[in-house]
RNA sequence: GCCCGAGUGGUGGAAUUGGUAGACACGUUGGACUUAAAAUCCAAUGACCAUUGCGGUCGUGCGGGUUCAAGUCCCGCCUCGGGUACCA
């Protein structure tokens, strides 16, 4: 009874209050964000979540924590904040739910969402719901067809460097063909102005698909066949599809591209102005990939005269200055020559390589990169430089989706074309003379020598030169010859945009005559229709095959792909500006306004695929001049993943007997993982594991002064480790705003971390410790009115200096020990004034919204604290009369010298030398050098 | 292989511009309160040596260097994490 009593009465109640204020916000709109205001914006956006069936676990609020941090002190510092959420909806794991249960992936779906929202207002973020979008929703999804359907009828031209109407491309081509168009597009014929009108309209439509931005085309897709369905590149991971583990293939289909290599240089070059993490940078500039050489053509020794064999075969190489070391060609198996180029002897042998290298799977390819394979085609083609017949053959280690899919073989200078040469016994020529050596027999030797450090020898016109200045004569002697030119290539390849997938965003588009047509824009959006089951048709055509009815009221057939998990997410932060516009994707005035992210923080997961998607996206609207920024996230934060700490009981090999972590070595056991649930600060609650599992019930256990303790290791959080922690648990019994403090507390918002409930309850504590500085224990308030000392003021004051100066350097984790420090002095201080107390309520107000809510109010005031004035620091209560210098001899700090701030170096260094302490350090010897560093350190050097 | 990032007490981490290494917190130990426990409060807590007191030596992954002064800057390595990989 007295217990409960004493529990009653406990002071700071955080379920109450959580609860309480959570409540008002959402009745008060409290954080909605107007459009239209005079205050100066600032846009923070979380990455949103795909709301998975296992709910929120302790890492994914991390970001959401730091954001909303900087959204509350912005909102204190007078800004208009746009703190938006919501949901990336479609994904596969509901559908792969749906195929095996039969339930609707959207009612799976929105029962995940439910979840979501109802975790995360529990932890007190302070979003503007009224702003929430769904991908899976028509209202949004209709803007993401509506800017598909712009990217088909767009192309993008070379010389405004931008993207333009297909329209207007057509009246170029009446006019004068496309003899005078640069475009980024697949190769095609030139052609007159005559000519074009003479072409049928499937042929027309058939030529400006190879211009559109959105295209169909017969190209080489990763395959899933576990999943059914294609995948980015960005989607698949050591030939395995990211999702699910499952094995790719290469697989040719026709499929819908976005033409996003058109964008590869502005791409590049936006890096250069945004503020993002170095690596995430570097991450994007490698899947960008550009690399600087030049294109150059082989002649055949022996051309069949026909007219594609009349120009050579191209290829691409970044060391053009080498060509004198080119002993052979290699093309890819894929090669569309491979076949009229074999002769009749090599044909057997060729056709049997192509078909296995066909058949080998991405994974193959790839842990089997040693192997070094190939096969000769019998011809030859001729070195445009020195003339020379170099023979062709034809590898797997050249890939037919970079360069040409077929390169000029430098043995000497490339050690992949060492490799070969070796293996095949090919010639080696040396080109490239390593500086201060002497050139050598490349026979002899055990590697190539690939850097670009040295001087050209048996090249002819290039002898003597340094590498730099011999790759810009040979591009040079190419186009005088008229057989090559300077090239920039990119290793970006266009996005794969169909999914042979139910649950996605159906395309608005129809077929007339196996011709695709976009939809007419009022007819969007195009709803995702029922189906039967959620699998392909028997033919293997998608699941929209399966809708009833699935065509254009005109009856032509519509699309049966659906778009990729990327089309969503790729522009979810313009609809935030503007969500509930029926008339536009977002009003040119909200696009003005809230221009784009301020702060941006997710997971560096998405570097190579939404992060650049996005990019890509907006700038494409930026073309349109629907955008008026070009890149859309200002300043990017990767948030560390939080790691899971697993605990594991150690098992006596082939007994139901568990020993102890320290004496576990006594025996030979097998270690378990355990549900962290059940373990305390390394403690094993034996009699909770005995009920956990029936295999344990009869468990024994060797035991430690008297304790079970367990092992423990950092891990990936998941369910099969027993080692996720939700928040929910946590919440009920600490609090939110213990929780989001122990988060920040934890460390850098950037790195890495392994999740420890230990530390919680010294925050926990913190919090209890602060409540009492405003209340007793009969949770009275009592805050007095009485002016506060200089050292109360002073302690105020450095705290809300060290607050501002830490979020804005985005240090959550230090704030968080500022406030530890300030509490704990105000205790010793046993302060409990307004004038202290009132503004450190609104200092905690970001880290601890719902306890500053309930102080501010017991405080007396009105409304919430959310829009009061940030505390304003006073420089005048920091200022030190003293310092306390310390006083080092060669480096080594001896004793502490206290001083007056404004004591000249001349006074200090003379104190310190006078003073009693350091006659003991001078003793017997010279004083060299006395360096004094005004309010820093006093070092005296002696020998 | 290549490109990034990181290595600081038993643990998470702090040290913002080269200037007192280890803030803050956890954990541990000892103590107060209590019949007892929880909660709370107080004290100690990098290692080693000396502990009769003053104290001393070492110490930020390893080895070198620059400097009056290095966790911080430079050179060379080691380990771990991430990305990428026949990209010509």
């Amino acid at each position: 009874m007295k217990r409960e009593k004493a529990e009653i009465i406990m002071a700071y109640n955080h379920q109450e209050i959580e609860k309480k204020w959570q409540q008002y916000w959402s009745n008060h709109k409290t954080f909605k964000a107007e459009n239209k205001s005079d205050k100066p914006k600032f846009y923070v956006l979380d990455m949103f979540p795909y709301p998975s069936g296992a709910g929120l676990h302790v890492g994914h609020p991390l970001g959401y924590i730091a954001s909303d941090i900087v959204s509350r002190f912005k909102r204190h510092q007078g800004y208009n904040v746009l703190h938006p959420m919501g949901y990336d909806a479609y994904g596969l794991p509901a559908e792969q739910y749906a195929i095996q249960t039969g339930t609707h992936p959207e009612v799976t779906t929105n029962k995940n969402i439910a979840r979501y929202r109802q975790q995360l207002d529990q932890i007190g973020f302070s979003f503007d719901w009224d702003r929430e979008v769904r991908t899976s929703d028509p209202n949004y999804y209709k803007w993401t067809q509506w800017t598909f359907i712009q990217l088909f009828e767009s192309w993008y031209n070379k010389k405004t460097d931008k993207a333009e109407p297909v329209s207007d491309l057509k009246v170029a081509f009446e006019k004068e063909g496309n003899q005078n168009i640069d475009a980024v597009c697949d190769e095609t014929p030139l052609f007159t102005a005559n000519e074009w009108k003479l072409k049928s309209e499937f042929e027309q439509q058939e030529i400006l698909m190879s211009y559109r931005l959105a295209y169909l085309s017969e190209t080489m897709v990763n395959w899933c066949p576990a999943l059914g369905t294609v995948l980015a590149n960005d989607e698949v991971k050591d030939g395995l599809s990211e999702r699910g583990g499952h094995p790719v293939e290469r697989k040719l289909m026709k499929q819908w591209s976005l033409r996003i290599t058109a964008y590869a240089q502005r791409l590049l070059d936006g890096l250069e102005v945004v503020d993002w993490p170095e690596s995430l940078k570097e991450m994007q500039r490698n899947w960008i990939g550009r690399s600087e050489g030049a294109s150059l053509h082989f002649q055949l020794a022996k051309p069949d005269g026909s007219e594609e064999q009349a120009k050579g075969i191209e290829v691409f190489t970044t060391r053009p200055d080498t060509l004198f070391g080119a002993t052979f060609m290699v093309l890819a198996p894929e090669h569309e020559w491979v076949d009229s180029i074999t002769t009749e002897e090599q044909k057997a042998e060729v056709s049997e390589y192509v078909q296995w290298a066909k058949n080998r799977s991405e994974r193959e390819r790839m842990t089997e990169v040693k192997k070094v394979t190939g096969v000769f085609t019998g011809a030859y083609a001729i070195n445009p430089l020195n003339n020379q017949e170099v023979p062709i053959w034809i590898a797997d280690y050249v890939l037919a989706g970079y360069g040409t899919g077929a390169i000029m073989a430098v043995p000497a200078h490339d050690s992949r074309d060492f490799a070969f040469a070796r293996h095949f016994n090919l010639s080696i020529i040396q080109v490239v003379s390593q500086p201060g050596d002497e050139p050598s027999d490349p026979n002899t030797w055990e590697e190539s020598y690939d850097s670009k450090d040295g001087v050209m020898i048996s090249s002819g016109f290039m002898d003597g030169m340094n590498v730099k200045k011999a790759i810009k004569a040979a591009i040079q002697k190419l186009e005088e010859i008229n057989v090559g030119t300077g090239k920039i290539n990119y290793r970006l390849r266009d996005a794969i945009f169909s999914r042979q997938r139910y649950w996605g965003e159906p395309f608005p588009m129809y077929y007339k005559n196996g011709m695709p047509y976009p939809l007419n824009e009022d007819d969007l959006p195009l709803e995702l229709p029922e189906v039967d089951k959620y699998l392909p048709t028997e033919t293997g055509e998608p699941p929209l095959a399966r809708a009833k009815n699935w065509k254009t009221e005109d009856g032509y057939p519509l699309e049966t792909n659906t778009m990729p998990g990327f089309a969503g997410s790729s522009g979810y932060y313009l609809r935030y500006m503007d969500p509930n516009n029926n008339q536009e994707y977002f009003s040119k005035d909200a696009n003005q306004y809230w221009r784009n992210v301020d702060l941006y923080i997710g997971g560096d997961e998405h570097a190579a695929g939404h992060l650049i998607y996005s990019r890509f996206w907006n700038k494409f609207l930026y073309d349109l001049g629907l955008v008026c920024e070009e890149e859309p996230f200002k300043k990017l934060i990767n948030q560390g993943k939080i790691q899971g700490r697993s605990s594991f009981v150690y098992r006596v090999q082939g007994t139901n007997q568990y020993v102890s972590y320290g004496l576990r070595k006594q025996y030979n056991t097998q270690a378990l993982h355990v549900d962290i649930n059940m373990v305390e600060n390394d403690v094993l609650d034996t009699e909770a594991f005995k009920k956990w599992m029936p295999d344990f019930k009869d468990a024994e256990f060797i035991l430690e002064d008297g304790k079970y303790i367990c092992g423990h290791e950092v891990e990936k959080m998941s369910k099969s480790k027993h080692n996720v922690q939700n928040p929910d648990d946590l919440i009920e019994k600490y609090g939110a705003d213990t929780l989001r403090l122990y988060e920040m507390f934890l460390g850098p918002i950037d790195q890495h971390k392994p999740w420890d409930t230990k530390g919680i309850e010294g925050v926990y504590r913190f919090l209890k410790k602060l409540w009492k500085l405003y209340f007793n224990d009969d949770d009275q308030l009592i805050v007095v009115d009485e002016k506060a000392s200089d050292d109360e003021l002073k302690v105020l004051h450095k705290t809300i200096k060290k607050i501002r100066e830490d979020i804005d350097r985005y240090s959550f984790n230090t704030s968080v020990s500022a406030y530890m420090i300030c509490t704990n002095e105000l205790s010793d201080l046993k302060c409990h004034k307004r004038e202290i107390l009132e503004p450190l309520a609104v200092l905690l107000e970001p880290y601890a919204p719902h306890m500053a809510e309930e102080l501010w109010s017991k405080l007396g005031n009105e409304g919430s604290v959310s829009h009061v004035d940030f505390p304003e620091y006073d420089e005048k209560y920091l200022k030190e009369d003293n310092f306390e210098y310390p006083v080092s001899f060669n480096g080594k700090v001896r004793f502490k010298l206290s001083m007056p701030v404004d004591a000249s170096q001349a006074e200090v260094e003379k104190s310190a030398l006078e003073s009693d302490e350091a006659k003991r350090w001078l003793e017997g010897k010279t004083v060299r050098k006395v360096i004094v560093v005004p309010k820093r350190i006093v070092n005296i050097v002696v020998g």
